[in-house]
DNA sequence: TTGTAAGCGTTATCAT
DNA sequence: ATGATAACGCTTACAA
């Protein structure tokens, strides 16, 4: 691995030169766009890249100039709809700006994370997009970012380093989610969180537990269950919630994977609790019935720290900033059935 | 842009030579891990590393080597769910293999499309997968082949190029589809297309014309209708396709994105005939009726194609190679409504 | 085992 | 306007 398989050495300035019959640096000249070249030798000039396909080493041409026109952005699941989705939005704002975008999966376990962004930081990119590891200390960070590379965080923040960071207001959305279900007459709440640790989740729960606050409703901690999105996982929890002596009549779920595993383990179980799940997600409305959401814009969330990115390229000095985004509750129904 | 914020420029190898009072060479060898440097120097070396917060430039790295250590996949559109998954595959089997992955939407205009490909060409990565534009013709991707960069195609043929390539059988499982919704007694079955030109819708409908004819059914012109993946479109064509004087009691159609669309522009007519999708889609067994689909693996598709570049840039050579993944046909219901 | 030196393909500096 | 020439930071013979 590594070596081509090659067929033939790729030509280089220096064979542009020559069959130009001109200097190397008037080559270097015409290829960069740079003026006071006169036309005759720009013309011996392209013509001889057009016969030798010749086109620019973009390492040697990085190596030179230090920058590599590339932007990264370390997530903890590219394929995530949520994720790809904001990393199309970081795409579009990068092709406008010329850059390319280089993705990575940090995965589940925070170690192989640490090294999958070690990697990329490697590569001197212009700017990096972090999804951070909640368990991760990344205070090693700092270093990187005092030589010059520009890192923005998404979603939530990085501990052992204060920086730029988009987020989204996870306690509002989920009180906005209780309320919406209170006014629908209910009390007994549920609330199924995805894993236990993860930054957003727990924000969520945050959020369940003011929103009941505020309702003056006693948050019953039998009513909140931490799942992981496996469908076996969620039919056993839904089965312990509704086996309890006052079992809930609503459910507040924490994020859109959790809330898919949620929709098919209770058409398993053969129930049908109001329900409210913090995402969106396509087709929520074909659920039956339709399911409410409190909606996080993605595109917006990778748009904004794309922009915050470029910004921080482009040179922005200063104290770190903080995008708050908010959220939209979609109401469709599902939060609305009244409790038998 | 482009010039970094700076701050302090990067310690070099040489910083780390110079701090360990080692030699270049040995600093060389134990950041790559090579064996022959005495446990002393070696610990002197690691610890001025660790000191000066020292990472090797990747480009000095690629400029000497040749390897980028890096794989390109070019898609239409990251974002869509179906090359997400594709990619995630990629990256999986990338990260074992210690590689990168950049990824680049070339969207929905060829123009464009070609524009971005021949920029991820330019960064000499080690491999790249790409699922080629219908109307862009690929003959010049031929140099950049021989220059000794693998390339391998994905879901559909590019034009103009012989070339290593991952394909599902369309027709197969298109007509799968039919066989199964004449099974359950259809004999008007409508076919509605995703836009004009895609070359796996064409296929797709290829496979959907012989299914036809095998159980000895007249293809009916009426009946097979193209539309855009908006609701708004669907619901016109849904519209047209009902106010037949023999209207269509089943629907079989050419892809996921489309198949959402048209499910939910059946909830706004007011209509559910019998109906299988190609492509599989999450949530499709919540919908009423479950949704019956011809399931084609983005995973294994992905999979596929990382293995056959990897296989490539291991320096593998012979004739193009061509993958043919099957399809499954995912019953769950919604093809099995018998005509009213 | 270790260090010296010659590139990799560019761009920038400096004469011309 | 043009062309030598010296870096950029790294790997790798080759020598010691």
């Amino acid at each position: 691995m590594g070596d081509h398989t090659d067929g033939g050495r790729r030509p280089t300035m220096k064979d542009v030169a020559a069959r130009a019959k001109v200097g190397l640096s008037t080559v270097s000249r015409v290829v960069s766009g740079k003026r006071g070249v006169s036309p005759a030798k720009v013309r011996a000039v392209e013509r001889a890249v057009r016969e030798l396909g010749y086109s620019r080493n973009e390492f040697a041409h990085t190596l030179r100039t230090g920058s590599a026109r590339t932007i990264g952005v370390v997530a903890t699941r590219v394929s995530d709809p949520f994720y790809s989705e904001l990393i199309a939005a970081v795409e579009a704002r990068a092709q406008r700006h010329d850059l390319l975008v280089l993705v990575a999966s940090s995965g589940d376990d925070p170690y192989e994370g640490e090294r999958v962004l070690r990697r990329v930081l490697g590569r001197r990119l212009d700017g990096v997009i972090v999804v951070a590891h909640e368990e991760t200390d990344h205070a090693f960070l700092a270093a990187e970012r005092e030589a010059g590379m520009p890192i923005v965080f998404v979603d939530r923040p990085p501990k052992g380093l204060a920086a730029d960071i988009v987020m989204v207001d996870n306690e509002g959305g989920a009180a906005d989610a209780v309320h919406h279900l209170v006014a629908a007459g209910h009390r007994r709440i549920g609330c199924i969180a995805h894993a236990s640790g993860r930054y957003t989740s727990e924000r969520r729960q945050d959020g369940y537990a003011t929103g009941l606050a505020s309702e003056g409703i006693r948050l019953d901690p039998a009513l909140v269950v931490t799942v992981e999105d496996e469908v076996e996982v969620c039919v056993e929890a839904l089965r312990e919630l509704f086996a309890l002596p006052d079992p809930p009549t609503a459910l507040f779920i924490t994020n859109s994977r959790t809330t898919k595993a949620v929709l098919k383990a209770l058409r398993l179980v053969g129930r049908s609790p109001a329900l409210v799940g913090f995402d969106d997600f396509d087709l929520a409305e074909l659920m039956h019935p339709p399911t409410t959401t409190v909606s996080q814009d993605p595109w917006s969330i990778g748009d904004a720290a794309a922009q915050l990115l470029l910004e921080r390229i482009a040179g922005l000095r200063g104290p770190w900033r903080r995008v708050d985004l908010g959220t939209r509750l979609i109401v469709r129904g599902s939060g609305e059935q009244a409790p038998e």
